[in-house]
RNA sequence: GGGCCGGUAGAUCAGUGGUAGAUCGCUUCCUUGGCAUGGAAGAGGCCGCGGGUUCAAUUCCCGCCCGGUCCA
């Protein structure tokens, strides 16, 4: 980024000079001339450790402090966004303060709720899990205090000199020494757009960014930079980017050993109590350590193999040894990442993730395993739930979406299945680490691989369990970086896309009006074909509607003077319409009158419609976490896929049911607006997205029953015409996502008397009423058992029947015997192996719709593996089994005799030899 | 969305192309004044569902359902 670009006006006014830092060569901007660094980490230590630098404020204090002095200078407060990013499809959580405007605002395309703005955007960062609680001052969750301008060509705001001025000011309205303050250049890149930014730090700390976001990947008239090798070029928004954070504020306005300390005081002491550490809290000399160690771990970066040379450094200043000091600081940063991350849950449960193996949802169950594991390392009993509910009420409730009681519901679950996987993990660790152990062999990596992926457990874990096994177990230091790799190989599929090749042909086109829209209840109209091509007419207006949000397209025929054609299927491209038509073609510039199916149309609105009402029914019965994640239309049924933490079950199923149709019942009217989009955000909240976020300036509202959402689906007018509702059932999809099937209209008309048929004809066949179909079928199947077990209990005694009648011939001193008794393979081998148990030989074969033979031989010279297969192939089929035992069979009944005289003189033969 | 593992007695799990097992629990009996315990006997299985291969499938193959888990 260009030199010229840091030379601002108020840095002279104010007499500041720009310096190059010794350490990091990087340029500053200060007000004093003999400063040699930047005064960023790792150049300058932390000074303001047991020196605070601004007045004392709490976390509450610190943002209305921020707040209000920006609000005074002209700007207007905004409400913070949800720390799920639901209008993103490209992030899962919210991870700056910019985000909430992005892409839509920061695009130029929807003009900003406000301008100049401030907010305090919690955001969550998962990154640096690891540092979290060692380092003293990484966090998963953070505000990120920001004021953000929107110039347009039309409008300036205000940009650089203003923003610096405004910093100054405010570090100033809070007590702070603006002589100690430093600007540092650091050109920022991110999401496709760029702009100098400077960092703000004071004490050694990085206070806040800010950033000029006046650079994008969009090439126009002027001139481009070359930034990392990607050629960027001025935008005509001008975006105004800072980031404020609070916590840090907070901190070096205590100036306390660490962040921790600094910003949730109440909690650490709370969890410090709980993990009986209690005694740590006044002691002034593990402050100093603690002080210490942060004050190096803002020097470098602590992952990995760094964190043993931080414990080293900071044993070495103290004069202890590296293992002792080990002993005394890691469950202190353990109390410090329990309360950072149960803080980051109440963010994330409060609005309303649900966990699970997927998206936002995986990374929730990540934190809460985490912190399970955390918890109970310091062997705290206290429930997590109960330690969320503190944060909960530490934060204020209000300023949640979900209720207190579902997160605690939801947390117990979580804790519940996490110790069931422990529990069964630990079995199979041991009967691994048993089978490795007898071999004498170490448990292999491949091994430790299976246990990880498939089973979840952890190779630590492994390790420790297979040890206690006396087990040793192969693990490479690069474990996880192994398992990436082999997860890597899986190969993405690239969909492809059938409306990208009709763009530039459809470019020209005027947009199609869209009468699906305007008279949704219609179903002919008139309209110009304006043109053709690859069978797929255009035409200037027209009501069928193409396939989108889930809702297949309408078909029907189109006439036209010449011919008569159908149209199976309408795509959308940009705004214009393609209707694939088969069984003629249609001229560019003639008229044609089109209908639509009007059964398939009605139902597919009938049960778009009805979709809405579900979901608004299952947030009434489940929560308010239920969100939308996926869902398909169809003529004869549906499904919603939605957000829940557990199976529902029956009875919720039967009151979403009620309710849904209560809601039908009222007859209310479906009301249809297009909005602006962050009017509509502002007013309705992020739930309009339930259905994905659609493009755009404005937004198409539709409002059903209670449900508001943005959708571009057709709909009936009003909700008593979806008729009724009938759910079919419920699937568990995966992990936290459930899908209700249902069916609407006429279609669940039949679909009821199908039921109704499937009940009666299975009635018929048992000759009861309909009402005593449980009883009896409970009745057949215990008597079907009952009887089974008499059978069992005859062929024993038949075959003990026989045994004693066997009538054997002594060959060579062995009972050899050879008969044919009509009775089933289990009962012959029953039989002959009871000969064979004596010493004996028993040839036994049984007729029915095939032959079937056993051969049992109590004898070694009998081999009867090898005489079966002779005895079956006389029958037509083959046989086989163990040298005392074997079985077959063959078709051939009649060869029965043969066969039987044949094994006869095999088996003597053999007691011969 | 992609991958991997699993589904056998009430529970936890072995096992096998050829008569379904162990441990705990359960029932009854014996031992004891009673309990812990010890001994004996017994009940309890659509070997997840549906198809295919085979003389024969709980076992092999395919599809589905259910549970678990890793990754994006």
């Amino acid at each position: 980024m260009l030199e010229e670009e840091y030379q601002l006006d108020y840095f002279k006014a104010q007499g500041f000079v720009r310096k190059t830092c010794k350490a990091c060569g990087a340029a500053f901007w200060t007000r004093d001339a003999s400063r040699e660094v930047c005064g960023d980490a790792p150049c300058e230590p932390y000074t303001f450790i047991g020196n605070p630098i601004f007045r004392p404020h709490t976390l509450d204090t610190m943002r209305e402090a921020y707040l209000s002095f920006f609000e005074r200078q002209g700007h207007t407060r905004i409400e913070r966004y949800p720390v799920v990013a639901r209008w993103r499809d490209d992030i899962y959580l919210t991870i700056a303060s910019i985000a909430d405007f992005q892409p839509f605002v920061t695009g130029g395309i929807v003009p900003p709720p406000a301008n100049p703005l401030t907010i305090s955007q919690p955001c969550i960062r998962l990154n640096d899990l690891d540092s979290v609680g060692k380092s003293g001052r990484h966090l998963t969750t953070f505000e990120m205090m920001a004021h953000h301008a929107f110039n347009t060509p039309s409008e300036e705001i205000y940009w650089k000199d203003r923003t610096v001025e405004l910093c100054d000011q405010f570090i100033a309205s809070i007590g702070g020494d603006i002589n100690q303050v430093t600007y540092k250049e650091n050109p920022w890149i991110g999401g496709g757009n760029a702009g100098p930014s400077v960092e703000v730090l004071i004490g050694g700390l990085e206070i806040a960014t800010l950033v000029f976001m006046s650079l994008g990947r969009q090439k126009t008239q002027e001139k481009g930079y070359d930034l990392k090798g990607e050629m960027y070029y001025p935008m005509k928004l001008r975006i105004v980017d800072t980031g404020y954070g609070l916590e840090r504020l907070v901190w070096a306005s205590k100036g306390s050993p660490t962040i921790y300390d600094a910003v949730f005081p109440e909690m650490v002491s709370h969890v410090m109590g709980l993990a009986e550490l209690d005694h740590m809290l006044g002691n002034k000399d593990f402050a100093k350590i603690l002080a210490l160690n942060a004050k190096y771990a803002g020097l470098m970066d602590i992952s990995g193999t760094n964190l043993f040379n931080l414990r080293k450094k900071v044993a070495a200043a103290i004069d202890i040894s590296p293992d002792k000091l080990d002993k005394m600081i890691t469950p202190v940063e353990k109390v410090y990442a329990i309360v950072d991350h149960t803080r980051c849950l109440a963010f994330m449960l409060g609005d309303c993730i649900v966990p699970s193996n997927v998206r936002e949802g995986y990374l929730a169950r990540l934190v809460i395993r985490r912190t399970l594991r955390l918890m109970n390392d310091l062997r705290i009993k206290e429930p997590l739930a109960d330690l969320i509910e503190q944060q909960f009420r530490i934060l204020g409730n209000r300023k949640f979406e979900q209720d207190i009681a579902v997160v605690r519901e939801i947390v117990d679950r979580e804790t519940e299945k996490y110790a069931a996987t422990l529990e069964r993990g630990t079995r199979i660790v041991q009967k691994v680490a048993k089978t490795y152990k007898a071999k004498s062999q170490r448990v292999p990596l491949s091994e430790v691989m299976t246990l990880y992926d498939s089973h979840g457990i952890q190779p630590e874990m492994v390790k420790e369990i297979a040890a206690r096994e006396g087990a040793v177990v192969d693990l490479p230091d690069n474990f996880y970086s192994i398992v990436a790799d082999m997860h890597s190989e899986s190969k993405k599929e690239v969909e492809e896309d059938k409306t990208a090749k009709y763009m530039d042909r459809v470019r020209a086109l005027p947009p199609t009006k869209k009468l699906y829209y305007e008279q949704p209840a219609d179903i002919e109209f008139e309209a110009v074909v304006l043109d053709f091509f690859d069978e797929y007419a255009v035409l200037d207006q027209t009501l069928f509607y193409p396939e989108g949000g889930g809702q297949p397209a309408d078909t029907g025929t189109l006439v036209s003077a010449e011919s008569m054609v159908r149209v199976d299927d309408v795509i959308k491209v940009g705004e214009v319409v393609l209707h694939h038509i088969t069984g003629g073609v249609l001229q560019r510039g003639e008229r044609a009158k089109g209908m639509v199916d009007e059964e398939r149309r009605l139902s597919l609105m009938r049960h778009h419609t009805a979709t809405h009402i579900l979901l608004h029914a299952s947030k009434e019965v489940l929560g308010a976490h239920i969100h939308q994640a996926g869902a398909q239309k169809g003529a004869d049924s549906s499904r919603v896929d939605i957000r829940h933490f557990k199976h529902i079950t029956p009875d919720e199923l039967h009151r979403i049911e009620i309710a849904a149709n209560r809601m039908i019942m009222t007859s209310q009217p479906v009301e249809i607006s297009i909005e602006d989009r962050t009017r509509a955000e502002q007013k309705y909240g992020f739930s309009l997205y339930q259905g994905g976020v659609p493009p755009g300036r404005d937004i198409r509202v539709v409002k059903v029953a209670g449900d508001i959402e943005a959708c571009a689906g057709t709909h009936c007018q009003n909700t008593g015409e979806v008729g009724m509702i009938k759910i079919i059932r419920v699937e568990h999809i995966q992990d936290g996502i459930e899908r209700i099937e249902f069916t609407a209209g006429v279609a669940a008309i039949y679909y009821m008397q199908h039921l109704e048929q499937i009940v009666n004809t299975s009635a018929d066949i048992l000759s009861v009423q309909p009402e005593n179909l449980p009883a009896t079928v409970t009745r057949f199947f215990t008597e079907w058992k009952d009887q089974k077990k008499e059978v069992e209990r005859m062929s024993g005694k038949l075959v003990d029947l026989e045994t004693r009648t066997l009538v054997a011939e002594v060959v060579g001193g062995v009972n050899v015997v050879i008969k044919r008794i009509d009775l089933p393979q289990k009962e012959l081998s029953a039989l002959a192996s009871s000969v064979a148990e004596k010493g004996g030989v028993a040839l036994v074969a049984g007729g029915g719709e095939t032959a079937r033979v056993v051969l049992a031989s109590g004898d070694s010279r009998v081999n009867a593996g090898e005489i079966i297969g002779q005895v079956c192939s006389l029958l037509g089929g083959k046989g086989g089994g163990k040298p005392s035992m074997a079985q077959g069979g063959g078709p051939d009944i009649n060869q029965l005799d043969l066969a039987l005289k044949v094994g006869r003189e095999r088996i003597l033969a053999s007691l011969h030899d």
